[in-house]
RNA sequence: UCCGGUGUAGCUCAAUCGGCAGAGCGGGUGGCUGUUAACCACUAGGUUGUAGGUUCGAGUCCUACCACCGGAGCCA
């Protein structure tokens, strides 16, 4: 009786009878044999059908098989150096499970937008498969990072009822008898849920309606936000950085096969090691000034700008000490320097910019309440954020770590849509 | 929202000055016992994004619209 394994484990079972579930992958034949690549979301082996071997029927039927056919295969896995991954299979039964329909995505090539309206099946692509798995372990490499020094995982809302940062547009949507928002940060909710357990994360689903239409862009994309109870910026940095690096490293140790179908330059990932580079506003302005480039003391920094400062490093790079009036009202005032903020962007090396914002909180109720005013946001949406300032409020910090970025950056892509599986954009809701 | 670009077979793209609508891949049929995006032969496949306009004649020129792509701003 062949016992059924997965393609992954193939090598493991060289000279075994064994029966591979899966889908036809891709086909070619030369007379009286068929090769049927097999793929089962472990990976790919090859099947060799010798016309001898196996019913006429049968033969014949696999020879008109549709790519994404589903089917099982029994047969001797045998090594053999002409196959791919060094090993194949030769086939005695096949049982197709369903006979697919002519398949839209051949192994040729394709625009964008005809993939992307196939997003459903591109998924079974390789490629894309690898990705997919990157992403995977990138978001359990942080959550393990977290886990492991004692942080709670403390969800954040989606439904909210306010801007969270007020600056950026909302999707606004029908709650029963009144409008509510789609999150764009769990980050006060988390410094809410930082004076309950000291150490606590979100990781959820964030919204942002602009009309944004770049590479760096999604409509819906994922964050993971901790927040830390008696933590002050530069602590909040070594958090952030030692986080990037284990990610990085997590990567690098059990996807490097998936880094190899993308054909990622492993060598410059390897070099992700701590400490990061940590520059000043004024430093970075420098570097800007020094290039020539277009840009206005006093101003963020636009997409050209952080690819000129973090081009000069091989590692992400911090910068810290934004002018205070460019980030959000919650963002604490350096007490030496009050027009700059205790602030933290991390920039991802090769030109893939800002993958982190974080900082220091504002813990003065007075001054968060003048600047709740100045912002023009509605004080009795936030009424339950300033209580945090009146029950036992003390210096905290936090961060936000988009994954799509981190996955662009890590695996080399360079657009953020096919870092997810179901993308959206301003011109994509389907499928 | 602004700037630039593209839209032709299922897919990726050609089509010269405005003059017969084409190729490769994919599909179908046949051939081949070691293929890796196989190969060889034959074959089917078109409302040229939509609506107007100019012209003897429009895939090609003009106007509007639609869809998408790239970039800017904003941000993760």
């Amino acid at each position: 009786m062949a016992t059924k394994i997965y393609i992954t484990s193939a090598l493991e079972h060289v000279e075994d009878e064994v029966k591979i579930s899966g889908w036809l992958y891709n086909k070619t034949h030369k007379g009286k044999l068929i090769f049927l690549m097999i793929r089962d979301g472990t990976g790919i082996i090859q099947g060799v059908i010798f016309k001898n071997d196996i019913p006429e029927d049968i033969f014949e039927k696999c020879l008109h098989l549709p790519q994404e056919s589903s089917l099982e295969l029994t047969g001797k896995v045998v090594a053999d150096k002409r196959a791919k991954g060094g090993a194949e299979l030769q086939v005695k039964d096949v049982k197709i499970v369903q006979e697919a329909q002519e398949y839209p995505i051949s192994p040729k090539e394709h625009g964008v937008d005809f993939l992307m309206d196939h997003r459903h099946l591109w998924l079974r692509s390789s490629k894309q498969h690898a990705i997919l798995k990157i992403r995977h372990e990138i978001i359990k490499a942080a959550r393990d990072y977290f886990d492991d020094l004692g942080f709670t995982l403390v969800d954040a809302p989606i439904f909210t009822p306010a801007a969270c940062e007020g600056t950026t547009t909302l999707f606004e949507t029908d709650y029963f008898d009144q409008k509510a928002y789609l999150t764009q940060s769990g980050q006060l909710y988390m410094e809410a849920g930082a004076m309950a357990f000291g150490k606590v994360y979100c990781f959820g689903p964030t919204f942002r309606a602009e009309k944004s239409k770049t590479r760096r862009h999604l409509t819906e994309f994922w964050m993971i936000e901790p927040e830390v109870a008696y933590c002050d910026l530069n602590q909040d940095m070594d958090l952030a950085e030692g986080m990037v690096e284990f990610i990085v490293r997590r990567v690098l140790k059990n996807r490097q096969q998936e880094l190899e179908i993308l054909e990622r330059d492993v060598s410059l990932l390897e070099k992700i090691v701590r400490p990061f580079p940590r520059l000043h506003y004024n430093e970075a302005a420098k570097i800007l000034q020094d290039a020539k480039a277009d840009f206005v003391y006093g101003d963020d920094f636009g997409g050209g700008d952080e690819t000129i400062i973090s081009n000069k490093f091989d590692k992400p790079v911090m910068i810290t000490h934004y002018p205070a009036q460019v980030k959000a009202f919650y963002m604490k005032a350096d007490p030496e320097q009050p027009d700059h903020a205790l602030c933290v962007d991390m920039l991802a090396p090769e030109g893939y910019g800002e993958i982190i914002g974080g900082g220091q909180r504002e813990d003065d109720l007075d001054i968060l309440l003048k600047k709740i005013k100045a912002h023009n946001l509605p004080e009795e949406a936030f009424k339950w954020y300033i209580d945090l300032r009146k029950y036992g409020s003390v210096p905290h910090a936090g961060f936000g770590m988009g994954i799509e970025r981190t996955v662009a950056w890590i695996c080399g892509l360079n657009h953020i849509r096919e870092t997810i599986p179901f993308p959206r954009t301003i011109y994509r809701l389907y499928p």
